[in-house]
DNA sequence: ATTATAGGTCACCATTTGGTGTCATGTCAA
DNA sequence: TTGACATGACACCAAATGGTGACCTATAAT
């Protein structure tokens, strides 16, 4: 049983751009440590250390300490609470339904 | 060609629960006026308000002007650029992909 | 005609957010 | 052993966020 008590909302950790691009990053390589981060963004590596660690506290990132350097890693898994919550609506978007919406409009008039 | 100009992230839309439960509501109805959404809430009118001109900015939400109320209805397909991104990543948590990382994991040590 | 309802808009406020720079510490390299 | 590198931990700051209450206008109901 893995630690499943989110400190932060996912839907919160990922709505940050240089976020969802640090979880974009970590998908093409087992670990990357921070200053090899840093190196992709314009801010500073104080900043970027932050949003690792709010992605952390979402579950979406896991770091270990190698040598000096401390190495991130991607854990998709709670991305999946996303998808599920999205699922339930793309049943509102299928050109079916749209054709579907715009009979019920015209008819309301 | 729609409107396709948002002013506004989807993902930055989504992160609040009180817009993800206003994206709920609508999905129940066709059209639900802001005093009825206001209803729902434990907050005042004006920041149920807000929170609906922030959808509307996303492209999630559509408004009209029906006498003296103001009624809203859903608009989901922006959901579908979230759906989109996190496609990509489905792949990191299948359960398969879950035991190659272990089995990645032995090796390297 | 009067009153009640629905809602837009605005000023205001506390807290959170997303950055910065500095300092102290641990580790690697020469 | 001395210096460079990687990072954590702070203090600090401006701007955005999420809420409030007050005021005004338009519409509906009596």
């Amino acid at each position: 049983m893995s630690e499943n008590n989110p400190l932060r909302d996912v839907f919160d950790a990922i709505a940050d751009p240089t976020r969802r691009r640090l979880i974009h990053l970590l998908s093409q390589a087992e670990e990357i440590p921070l200053h090899e981060l840093t190196e992709q963004f314009s801010m500073g590596r104080t900043a970027v250390s932050k949003h690792l660690t709010i992605l952390k506290e979402a579950g979406l990132v896991l770091d270990r300490k190698v040598g000096r350097e401390t190495r991130f890693r991607l854990n998709a898994a709670p991305l999946r609470e996303v998808q599920d919550w999205i699922a339930f609506y793309s049943k509102f978007w299928s050109t079916n339904m749209l054709r579907l919406n715009q009979l019920l409009e015209e008819e309301e008039e």
